[in-house]
DNA sequence: CAACATGGTAAACGAACGTTCAGGCGGATG
DNA sequence: CATCCGCCTGAACGTTCGTTTACCATGTTG
């Protein structure tokens, strides 16, 4: 009734133009690829294209499906993944994942379903890993698990989100794993030691949320930080 | 020779169609943004758009330049200022600044110049924040002052940059000023505690950095980002 | 007053896009 | 051997896009 290669296997003409679409719209975008120029990377007709994923919209929801799940592995351990892990396995081989990378990073900041799916599955599982830490002790408890769990899972994805920034900033062609290598201890150091010599910011934090707790009405002059940037005395 | 309002203002038709341009490019990005979209909501015909920026590029790049220059302050101001005082000065009234957030949000994960040029302010202002603190005592020495400023001003725009998903995790229709106060002290406590109850990590991830730091050859199967699982590709 | 630059529009053009259609090829089926 | 069906193509269709062209109104200039 059917090919068994289709079946089976995924090295099929089918699989060829979806790693040709992940390809091209990691690199350049959705809607800046057109479905001749994945057809032609993929060596078919633009006709095919659509034979196989019905539309241009099609495609991109299956490139969608197929990059979530190479990301969180198959469909049926999506539950109990430690998806730092798939993070992890990405960056020790960059080159060879490089494609799935660019597609994601765009994908985390894009509006799609997919894009929200994947990122609640990568959150979920920092949340995890926060319980157990603490749990097991390796990590203090945090003022608040949920936020606390957020901004690291924003601190994982930021470096994959914003390679281009971070490749330029180390002075590389594209993110590499000497990158990654060379960035390993200052952040761990962060995670461990923080950053700051003493609590005077936290502190002067805690009072000015108090202090503002009910209105905004001003620009917020004296509002230590309310941004993720480290708080300093701009103003000096 | 000139109408005045043109030279010194700036509600002038011009600034109506760049503001309603960054309104779109903002919202659903550059390439989803058709010109007479931009025309229609700036209220004039699409012929008028070229006409005064010549193409949609130049459109883009107008968009561009103004969104920086209004991020960093005037052009003069650029070399001094802290950039994260901009960041705070539109975080503690986001909603005046959305469309300009959105904007910058979209540029800073493309590969536009301009892209770089607002990172490279950020991150410049970012690294004499450190040196300042360190110099104060403030900070601590980081293990690399270069990484240390990259990864925080990583740490302090990816808010922005994925702002949906931080407003859809806090359970919130869009980035608000709530979010922001309730993010405040996790995130300060990080900076100046850290988060793991010892160095275990740190000392593991150095043994495991000396190791390594040599060859490169193998998939990396001792690296410290190492995972249990080596890729696998499509078969199952 | 004539000449002209400025700010603006309506209409159309050529190109490129996503998609459709009619059909060819080749192996499995009866 | 004839048939059928899945894979695949070339050519075209209709649409929409960015852009161009010709033209109008207004107020400033010499």
């Amino acid at each position: 009734m059917l090919n068994m290669r289709l079946v089976e296997g995924d090295l099929t003409t089918r699989a060829r133009i979806r790693d040709a679409a992940v390809h091209l719209f990691g690199r350049e975008g959705f809607a800046a690829t057109t479905v001749r120029a994945v057809a032609a990377l993929a060596g078919v007709s633009p006709a095919l294209v659509v034979h196989h994923f019905e539309s241009k919209d099609g495609l991109r929801l299956a490139c969608d499906e197929y990059v979530v799940n190479q990301f969180l592995g198959r469909k049926d351990e999506l539950a109990n993944g430690d998806p730092s892990v798939a993070i992890q396995r990405w960056l020790a081989d960059v080159d060879a994942y490089r494609p799935l990378i660019d597609y994601s990073a765009r994908m985390l900041t894009s509006n799609s379903p997919a894009a929200d799916e994947l990122f609640d599955a990568i959150l979920a599982g920092t949340s995890t890993m926060v319980d157990e830490q603490v749990a097991a002790g390796i990590m203090r408890e945090p003022l608040d698990r949920s936020v606390t769990a957020l901004f690291l899972t924003l601190y994982g994805v930021v470096p994959l989100v914003m390679h281009r920034q971070v490749a330029r900033s180390l002075g590389m062609e594209q993110l590499s794993a000497d990158g990654i290598r060379r960035s390993t201890m200052p952040i761990l150091d962060l995670y461990t030691h923080g950053l700051y010599a003493d609590d005077r910011f936290l502190v002067a934090a805690q009072e000015a949320l108090a202090r503002t707790s009910g209105p905004r009405s001003d620009k917020g002059e004296n509002n230590p930080n309310q941004d993720p940037d480290p708080p300093h005395g701009a103003r000096s």
